[in-house]
DNA sequence: ACTCTGACGAACC
DNA sequence: TGGTTCGCCAGAG
């Protein structure tokens, strides 16, 4: 493991994001210069467990705000337990106010640094 | 070496 | 509107 490594990569993007934000992972796939590899970036969590420091990826929802990754927490309601502890709402597995709440690395991260 | 399986997403029917 | 295919590529069998 090097810190270019992809899944390096994508836990330096996840550790950026803010607590009660939220981003896809189509975004940080896109941020890291490889769009087409949304997968990439979901296996990338779903090895992320136990990590250092932290990687907060309970902050990683699809594309449409759903808690896809839900299961891979354990005990099922531990990603909604985490979201909603930081004051994000969820209602049927999904985040009402999404778009809203949609942290973008693009927007706030600089590619050259990752 | 080869196939299959994804915490995805966009493009096609 | 909705199901299927496909690009992506790291691991597991």
């Amino acid at each position: 493991m090097t810190q270019s490594d992809f899944f390096s990569r994508v836990y330096r993007v996840v550790r950026r994001i803010p607590p009660g934000r939220v981003t896809t992972y189509g975004a940080i796939a896109r941020f890291l210069g490889s769009g087409q590899s949304a997968r990439m970036v979901g296996w990338a969590m779903n090895k992320s467990y136990g990590q250092t420091p932290f990687v907060p990826a309970h902050r990683v929802v699809n594309r449409n705000g759903f808690l896809t990754g839900k299961q891979h927490f354990g005990f099922s309601g531990t990603m909604q337990q985490l979201l909603e502890s930081e004051g994000v709402h969820i209602e049927n597995d999904q985040i009402p106010e999404f778009e809203n709440l949609f942290w973008d690395p693009l927007k706030y991260l600089n590619p050259d640094l990752f």
